[in-house]
DNA sequence: AGCACGCCGACT
DNA sequence: GTCGGCGTGCTC
């Protein structure tokens, strides 16, 4: 047995040394290469890119992803190891998807293999098959007894009756959890059983009743209907305009030929009612959802879906940007100026701008939808590269908000509160309406402060103060997450007299609680919605009336609707207009845009109180007398004036370190003594948060005249760093088109 | 990233 | 005498 494994082995030597049969496999290492390995025994045909193989790699064994086969290399013959097992027979991956990947880790310069890793789910990169051919499904079974008594139960129980059998994934993505289905089963309500899976296109659905299009949506439609191969649509359309129906009806053109169509939406605003309104609209089509808090079998399941063609429509946040399309006819990026579509960590790769390049590489339409388009849409759209489409009456409102600045210049403030604020405010509560308060800083205050000798509360490990939150009595850094007793004495001084300094949402919503004593306050902020279901709960509060008084941060400001908001106060508009990120001021305009896109949406136009320090500043006066739209083309001429993005192309080098020198110098080490033409660089700067955890925060700025000058410099400047002696000392990260700075 | 090898301090 | 600290080097 020995000896005939040896003679094998020797023939395969020899065999190898004519024609060789290798194969190019990607490994989750954060190395800039891949791997070459020989294929040994009876896989010598039938191998394709995209099946999963374990290698061994050192003295390990690790998953790895054909790339490519070859039938040469670089590398000694010697050095070449075999595969050990093929996972997959059929790839996993398509060719069209490695070369998605291929571009995406060139461009945002990150490993290959890595970058593969982190595009698939997880199940995927621990060798779960992919092939489960079934689907598991639920159905209603005979009227209960006595009536259920939980809510959702029942609600569970109906649609089941109403819509007969139905997928598990299908249920989950209407919002029932794993929890009320098992209750259900426990009461013997309902069946599981598994079914074939189909693809979409054979299964029934139809459209249920649209409403009828205005003038400009009918334009808007006609346009994208029109497109042939790829194009880029900007959909310029002020909250409340009906853009949501724009996209319903080019994806019902696009479902009508049997493709299928991805859907990317912010983070937060995956809302249940978002969903509810695409799945009434395509009664009976296979809909799902994708988003973070989905189980690693759930990914594997849509996944899979999308590439069998089992569901027509994907609605997710941003890495569905990745799924595996079978026909993949159109892409919609939602609120498509919101930062939540970059990943901030890793592969830091912009979803939108990949749904460009998917798109334009399947010839398919894009639809880049938002009241507030990033500069960088408008500018494709300004320059022609993107058709703008433009929708500006508001379906239900006969006229846009008014706005009203406060200068706070000498003002007695409460709180934070001018009193013409507050006046304003107990008038609208008055006539029955909310108010919506917004403010971009949890917690009760920002810092502690010594009355006597001015000592401030701050974290060790981070350049921040520690925020005072009074609810649980303590200090939290909210940068590290680091939590602290609050001293009883200033460590600096031993006085006793330690106040809270400035304001936060927590002592909002306490100070209105004593102020307007006759409206419940309700707050939202990630501390009140931490729980699970709490957030939903909150806003149905809001929807009922129960609270008059809303206080919140960004999460009131995103997506969703409060008919009933009159006036909303937005307090701290000054933080966005002297900042240090030149993007500060685009992302404020769009914030106090869509906060304010909150308020009127029932009849009456909605005030707006933005309270500041600055009235005069030039951009605010534009955005609040002429809009958003007037705003951004102002801000884009600024932006040219300065060599700012989109003008030129922008990378950042973030480097931290556990050593200030060490970070120092290897960034220094990085900017060379001549200057290479069309690139810029600046720096070492600090991070606006100079420290976080202990560990010092530098970056490098480099802005290149064009897009191919930047890659070109990023490419060597990578090689560099690669080899720097410090690189195990100093943990380096580049980020191609940063949009936060921190 | 892992996982080895390698060369110096405090412990049974 | 060795257990273990983490510097540095390599992985087809």
């Amino acid at each position: 047995m020995f000896l005939a494994a040896g003679l094998v082995k020797l023939a395969l030597i020899r065999f190898t040394d004519c024609i060789m049969k290798l194969v190019e496999v990607a490994l989750k290492v954060p190395l800039d290469r891949t791997f070459d390995y020989l294929v040994e025994g009876d896989h010598t045909h039938d191998i394709l890119p995209g099946v999963r193989v374990i290698v061994p790699f050192g003295k390990r064994k690790l998953i790895g992803i054909v790339l490519a086969l070859k039938s040469s290399t670089s590398l000694e013959t010697e050095k070449l190891r075999a595969v050990e097992a093929f996972i997959d027979v059929k790839p996993i991956v398509s060719t069209a998807f490695i070369h998605l990947i291929r571009f995406c880790a060139k461009y945002y310069c990150y490993p290959l293999g890595d970058t593969l890793f982190s595009a698939l789910p997880a199940a995927l990169r621990q060798g779960e098959p992919l092939d489960k051919l079934v689907i598991h499904m639920l159905s209603a079974t005979n009227a209960p007894t006595t009536p259920l008594r939980g809510k959702k139960q029942r609600a569970l129980f109906d649609y089941l009756v109403e819509n007969g059998n139905s997928p598990v994934c299908e249920i989950k993505a209407l919002g029932f959890t794993q929890s009320q289905i098992d209750a259900l089963e426990k009461k013997t309500l309902l069946n599981r059983f598994t079914a074939p899976s189909i693809p979409w296109t054979e299964q029934l659905w139809q459209l249920s009743q649209k409403p009828r299009l205005n003038q400009e949506q009918a334009t808007a439609c006609a346009a994208i209907k029109q497109s042939e191969l790829f194009s880029c649509f900007l959909l310029e359309g002020v909250t409340g305009s009906g853009k949501t129906e724009v996209y319903l009806h080019a994806l019902e053109d696009i479902i009508k030929t049997k493709k299928q169509a991805l859907v990317l939406v912010p983070e937060i605003g995956l809302t249940p009612q978002t969903v509810q309104r695409f799945k009434r609209r395509f009664a009976g089509l296979p809909i799902t959802l994708w988003h973070s808090n989905l189980t690693d079998n759930e990914r594997l399941e849509v996944w899979r879906q999308s590439e069998s063609n089992e569901i027509a429509m994907v609605i997710g946040t941003r890495s569905s940007i990745f799924l595996p399309f079978a026909h993949l006819g159109m892409i919609i990026v939602d609120e498509e100026h919101d930062s939540s579509f970059k990943q901030q960590e890793g592969l830091r790769y912009h979803a939108r701008d990949l749904a460009a390049y998917r798109a334009a590489k399947l010839g398919i339409p894009l639809i880049l939808g938002s009241a507030t388009p990033a500069l960088e849409s408008l500018h494709h759209a300004i320059s022609k590269k993107y058709h703008l489409l433009t929708l500006q009456h508001r379906a239900q409102t006969a006229s846009a908000n008014q706005f009203a600045l406060v200068d706070m210049k000498g003002q007695i403030a409460q709180q934070g509160f001018a009193n013409t604020t507050l006046n304003s405010m107990l008038d609208t509560l008055k006539r029955g309406k909310q108010v919506m308060v917004f403010l971009n800083r949890r917690g009760f205050a920002p810092t502690l402060i010594c009355h006597e000798c001015g000592w401030l509360s701050g974290c060790n490990r981070c350049t921040a103060s520690t925020t005072y939150h009074k609810a649980i009595a303590q200090l939290v850094c909210h940068h590290c997450g680091d939590i602290r007793a609050i001293p009883k004495q200033c460590p600096d001084c031993g006085s006793t007299q330690i106040m809270p300094a400035g304001v936060g949402t927590e002592q909002i919503a306490e100070f209105f609680s004593t102020y307007f004593v006759d409206y419940p306050v309700i707050r939202i902020d990630r501390d009140t919605t931490r729980k699970k279901g709490a957030l939903e709960d909150a806003l149905d509060v809001i929807h009922q009336g129960g609270a008059k008084l809303l206080v919140g941060t960004q999460m009131l400001a995103k997506g969703h609707h409060f008919p009933d908001v009159a006036l909303v106060v937005i307090l701290d508009v000054d933080s966005g207009l002297y900042s240090s990120d030149f993007r500060a001021t685009e992302h404020m305009a769009q914030l106090i845009t869509q906060v304010s896109g909150r308020a009127g949406r029932s009849g009456e136009p909605g005030k707006v109180i933005l309270q500041t320090h600055f009235p005069d500043h030039p951009l605010l006066q534009d955005l609040v007398n002429n809009g958003y739209q007037d705003f951004a083309r102002f801000a884009l001429t600024e932006r040219q004036e300065a060599d700012l993005p989109p003008y030129t192309y922008l990378a950042l080098i973030r480097a931290q370190g556990q050593k200030f020198e060490l970070v120092m110098q290897f960034l220094r080490d990085l900017v060379p003594e001549q200057r290479s033409s069309g690139i810029q660089l600046l720096g070492p700067l600090p991070a606006p948060m100079e420290k976080i955890a202990g560990k010092y925060r530098y970056q490098l700025h480099i802005q290149a005249e064009s897009r191919s000058i930047l890659h070109h410099y990023l490419a060597q400047l990578r090689d560099y760093m690669n080899t720097h002696p410090l690189t195990n000392r100093v943990r380096w990260s580049i980020d191609v088109d940063p949009i936060d700075m921190y």
